[in-house]
DNA sequence: TTTAATAGTGTAAAAAATACACACTATATT
DNA sequence: AATATAGTGTGTATTTTTTACACTATTAAA
């Protein structure tokens, strides 16, 4: 007897200032009109790491995805249906990246979409625990972790940057202090290029130096 | 259709000036005489921790454990026999504490053993990278967890607690910084005793305020 | 040219981390 | 009683990191 479980996606974006998790709105039961995280039964010789990335090729169009375990949810009384474990995954996508407007590809699912985190809907299962862990987990792993820059497009403002370590932790912080502090790991690249189509000063464009943090990484 | 799948339990001690984990030599197939981790099936009802209790006691005779889900392991080939999902937890018990010789009470093992970290056999399926983890993340987790104090028998001496910590860090720490750190925690109770039936100066006994640990995480 | 909106910058003070060495004490040994 | 042994317990100076804090510069639009 093999395992039968399924795979959640806690699928993060940031745009508009906020971060944002993607999720679905049901179509069948338990739950149906219920809203739910993206997610799906694992094939019986599927890896899970390839569940995840069908989901969100599925839901986003993307290949190559950032992504973390967070870990099986299997209450007993989880699904109303019976024990069934859920694997949840964070994942992380460039907002811009996300082509087209998200369509259900499914029955399943009549809609998905992107909810501020600070603003989402009642969830099926134990989804807004699930959700909730996760943020935590991202917040503790932005200083060891190259998650933070998934969420930015290739090219971003150091504020931009800020905003999103703001979103994340759910607080303002020091923008002296803040650049100072970035300036010193010596992650990001500075392009000689600038910001377009804005009604104030356009601010310089960074790019995140994976070569560099890896060195750094290896030293530690 | 229910979920079917196994527990697998990191069982950490520090004796000997060493960190220890509990392992099991097989009786069966597959991996017959290899050793392995403690774990075996979840029940169709029972929730995973109770699980992990389960093992714990039936191996320490412990029934208070402290306990953290490290994850889902579920590599479509981990298992010779088909996918088998086991979920790892990694939990620590008072050498002091664990009663008896340990037993093997099934016949799906041949006997049990203390092995310290540093000398670990081989193992059977992915045990080997699941104790890796599950050491990774308890270095990560010595500043924001109770853990290490669950390492040491209820009263104990600096140097002991030192001696966990290098344990777990696989590092020599400076006595002098350690010290300074730690009373800065403030998470110590300093004892009126002191250490017996040793042949040199005996060391002051401390013992862990779990309530002002408790209070200091409030505050953050 | 003025206004509105955001970009970009430095310094001083406080706190935390690091490096480093010797005297003390309890017991066991002679 | 003297001495050897083995681990306990302590302080200070230096460096690094973190924090607090406010004004000028640039651009586009009105």
């Amino acid at each position: 007897m093999q395992s039968h479980f399924t795979i959640d996606c806690v699928i993060y974006s940031f745009t508009e200032g906020k971060l944002h998790v993607l999720l679905n709105e049901r179509n069948e039961y338990p739950y149906k009109d219920w809203w739910a995280l993206p997610g799906f039964f694992v094939e019986k010789d599927e890896e899970m790491e390839d569940a995840v990335k069908r989901i969100l090729y599925e839901h986003t169009g993307l290949k190559d995805i950032f992504m973390e375990q967070l870990g099986a949810f299997a209450g007993v009384k989880r699904h109303p249906q019976g024990r069934i474990m859920t694997v949840a995954f964070s994942t992380i996508v460039k907002y811009n990246d996300v082509k087209s407007k998200i369509k259900p590809t499914t029955t399943y699912m009549r809609q998905a979409r992107w909810f501020p985190i600070d603003q989402l809907p009642e969830l099926a299962f134990d989804h807004a625990q699930i959700i909730q862990k996760s943020l935590q987990n991202l917040k503790y792993s932005l200083n060891y972790s190259t998650a933070i820059y998934e969420l930015l497009p290739e090219k971003f403002t150091l504020t931009q940057l800020q905003q999103v370590y703001e979103a994340v932790l759910g607080s303002a912080l020091d923008k002296r202090n803040f650049r100072k502090k970035i300036a010193n790991t010596g992650f990001l690249k500075e392009l000689p290029e600038v910001q377009k189509g804005v009604s104030y000063r356009a601010a310089r464009l960074y790019k995140f130096d994976r070569r560099k943090f890896q060195k750094q990484l290896g030293i530690d």
